[in-house]
RNA sequence: GCCGACAUAGCUCAGAUGGUAGAGCAGUUGAUUUGUAAUCAUCAGGUCAGGGGUUCGAUUCCUCUUGUCGGCACCA
């Protein structure tokens, strides 16, 4: 007799080894046919999995993440049959899922085309329509390796070969097809119903830059048709608030053949950007940082004294005059640490905080260029703290405040921390990990913040602390990091006078909250898609006549609120109310100020927002009272 | 950097088996003086990314370069 309990609580008895297959079926014929999987003793299984003792089940059907993550496993798996029907010489090799969809990376002799997707796809619905029977069997390692190299499959080959050797391999074989895997998978290709191949592009064999390039097919793969078309809208959504896009539109910036990777700022982008800068500005002021400048170009032996040179040489960009070679600058620290050199420091001196709006060019890869999000010449609100050891916790405290204060002021409210510890190549003692690790959770925990640890991702001379932003598609944005580094002030010579009148050597903290201000200006663009809050927004507001009779009416108005301090302009042209409307909407100007004859006679003005709402007539001094308020608070944008 | 796709007017896009290109919007000029998301007309606008090749002829075919896009790798 077999006990097996449901999720319920309930118990079932069968007389004899049973599969969850027939578990399911004993419980209704509906559940039978949604069955995908079953979860025995917390271990996913094939429908197919035979129960031998008592056990604790749950039947996995679509509407279970684990059934989705398997219909998209199966869908991968349906793609590579998909492949071999259609060329047979291609070899398979991995196909994963991932988030909202799956890959599968394949050889073949010439490259994969738009077109054979379009087959591939138009296949895999054939395959899946025929309602094929995924079976599972068991082979030993060896056997496997030695089926999958008479298939000419040597990818598989090298796969199974890395598993250890006397230990069995699990194969799925629906219709012609066989493949090597872990599975569970779908009991049969029927399953397999919203799917669509997504795009082709290049993928290394096993992600390493030496290896051969191999084609990759993304898919997209949904429990119902609904979700399939949702996830399909909301790409498309995403693609409208694509930053490059939206700069064109409301004329941020541009970038050109001629600087590749770096930005031309027009001036409602500039807008932005000094509103931030000023912004952080007065938080630098705030919270005790003196703001300091350092050159862009310095000599190759300043970058060789603080091990740059030795790292970074490639992706820095040099110059060369009267027999000397520079370096243009790929971070501030170094020079950071001059002017701390700079005359005799005391530690009464500590904690120093200097700050940079720091101009920096890397010369990165041409392939990873993105827009906004990866250039060539980006600026940070960079940072650093010099300070003694005691004074870490409290600088990386204070240093979080600051932090959190300014990602809510530009509507982030949902942050990850990530926390880096020791990696296996490292300077510095045991000792002095342990110190520096434990002050680093201090301080999260001192602010009460939920962090996850990074095991051995920290830099060779410090761990840090990074902070990751989430935007309002939900997409993940690392931003904010401090780092502890006692390495370059001692490879630069820095020192202070301690208290006992020795010299020593101060610890520094590398920190930056918005990052690269580029890039952290291509993600506030995408997270409000343009819709900026009024205090970022490059044109606040707009004053608009009805006709030319209001015209020295609608300038006094725009003059008015100019010398409130808000960034208004006006538009008198000749055309119909309706069109400026429209046009000033779709430029997502935040309020659009209607004068008429009306308006005109009393005094005052019809406000509207950008998204339609009318708030009525105003008197301007009523207006600049709420414009201001709203600036003052960082009030997000009403959409 | 690697794989693939792409590059036509300021923008969004169409187009020709090879015979030097077209629309809408924007711009110009004019008419219209308008009440909450597009008034009408007019004119102008392009070495079809750049170099080389094939050809009687190339924007179209081939090739190289540059850049962009999607990934991969990289990201102090």
């Amino acid at each position: 007799m077999i006990n097996i309990t449901l999720p319920d609580g309930s118990v079932r008895n069968f007389p004899q080894p049973v599969s969850v297959a027939e578990v399911a079926a004993s419980i209704g014929a509906g559940l039978a046919k949604a069955a995908l999987a079953g979860r025995v003793d917390g271990a996913l299984v094939d429908t197919s999995y035979r129960i031998e003792q008592d056990a604790q089940l749950a039947i996995i059907t679509d509407r279970d993440v684990a059934g989705l993550d398997m219909i998209r496993h199966s869908t991968a798996h349906l793609l590579a049959y998909a492949v071999k029907e259609l060329y047979p010489e291609a070899q398979v090799t991995i196909g994963p899922v991932i988030e909202d969809g799956f890959f599968y990376d394949f050889s073949y002799k010439r490259p994969f085309t738009p077109e054979d997707l379009q087959a591939m796809e138009k296949k895999m619905a054939e395959l899946a329509k025929r309602d094929m029977p995924v079976t599972r069997k068991v082979l030993p390692r060896d056997e496997a390796v030695a089926y999958f190299k008479s298939l000419g499959e040597h990818y598989k080959a090298e796969i199974i070969a890395s598993i250890p050797a006397g230990e069995d391999v699990s194969l799925y074989a629906e219709g012609e097809f066989t493949d090597l895997c872990r599975g569970p998978h779908v009991p049969s290709t029927g399953k397999l119903k919203h799917f669509k191949l997504m795009k082709l592009a290049g993928a290394y064999w096993r992600g390493d830059h030496r290896n051969e390039m191999l084609q990759r097919v993304y898919g997209t793969a949904w429990a119902k048709k609904e979700d399939l078309d949702a996830y399909l809208y909301r790409l498309e959504e995403a693609e409208k608030r694509d930053h490059r896009k939206l700069a064109k539109q409301l004329n941020l910036f541009h970038m050109q053949d001629e600087a590749t990777g770096m930005v031309f700022w027009h001036p409602n982008g500039w807008v932005i950007w000094q509103q931030i800068e000023q912004y952080m500005r007065e938080k630098f002021v705030a919270h005790g940082y003196e703001e300091v400048r350092t050159p862009t170009i310095m000599d190759r032996s300043m970058w060789e004294k603080s091990g740059h040179w030795e790292n970074y040489r490639d992706n820095m960009f040099t110059t060369a005059s009267e027999n000397r070679e520079y370096a243009v600058k790929p971070m501030n620290c170094p020079g950071h640490v001059q002017i701390f050199n700079h005359g005799l420091r005391s530690y009464r001196d500590l904690p120093l905080r200097m700050a940079e709006f720091g101009s920096c060019h890397r010369n990165e890869p041409s392939g990873s260029l993105h827009g906004l999000m990866r250039v060539r010449g980006f600026t940070q609100d960079d940072a650093h703290i010099f300070c003694t050891e005691d004074q870490v916790q409290v600088e990386v405290s204070d240093f979080i405040v600051m932090l959190q204060a300014v990602y809510a002021d530009f509507g982030f409210n949902d942050m990850l921390v990530k926390l880096s510890t020791r990696p296996e190549k490292r300077i510095g003692s045991d000792a002095d990990w342990d110190k520096a690790e434990a002050a680093l959770a201090a301080a999260l925990n001192q602010n009460k913040l939920a962090f996850d640890y990074l095991p051995g991702e920290g830099a060779f001379y410090g761990p840090k602390i990074e902070f990751t932003l989430k935007d309002s598609l939900g997409r993940l944005w690392q931003c904010g990091t401090i780092q502890l580094d006692p390495n370059l002030p001692e490879r630069l010579g820095a020192e202070y006078v301690a208290e006992d009148n020795t010299r020593k050597t101060p610890l520094m903290l590398h920190r930056a909250i918005v990052g690269s201000m580029e890039r952290f200006i291509g993600i506030l663009i995408e997270h409000h898609a343009g819709t900026f809050p009024l205090w970022l927004a490059p044109v606040q507001a707009v004053v608009l006549n009805i006709t030319d009779h209001q015209a020295k009416y609608a300038g006094q108005i725009r003059d008015a609120l100019r010398a409130a301090g808000l960034r208004v302009t006006a538009d008198l042209r000749n055309e119909k109310i309706t069109y400026k409307i429209r046009e000033h909407s779709l430029q997502k100007l935040p309020y659009q100020l209607i004068v008429g004859d009306k308006e005109m006679a009393a005094g005052i003005v019809a406000v509207r927002t950008r998204s339609g709402q009318d708030l009525g007539q105003m008197a301007v001094a009523d207006l600049v009272a709420k414009l201001q308020n709203e600036v003052t608070q960082r009030k997000p944008s009403e959409e």
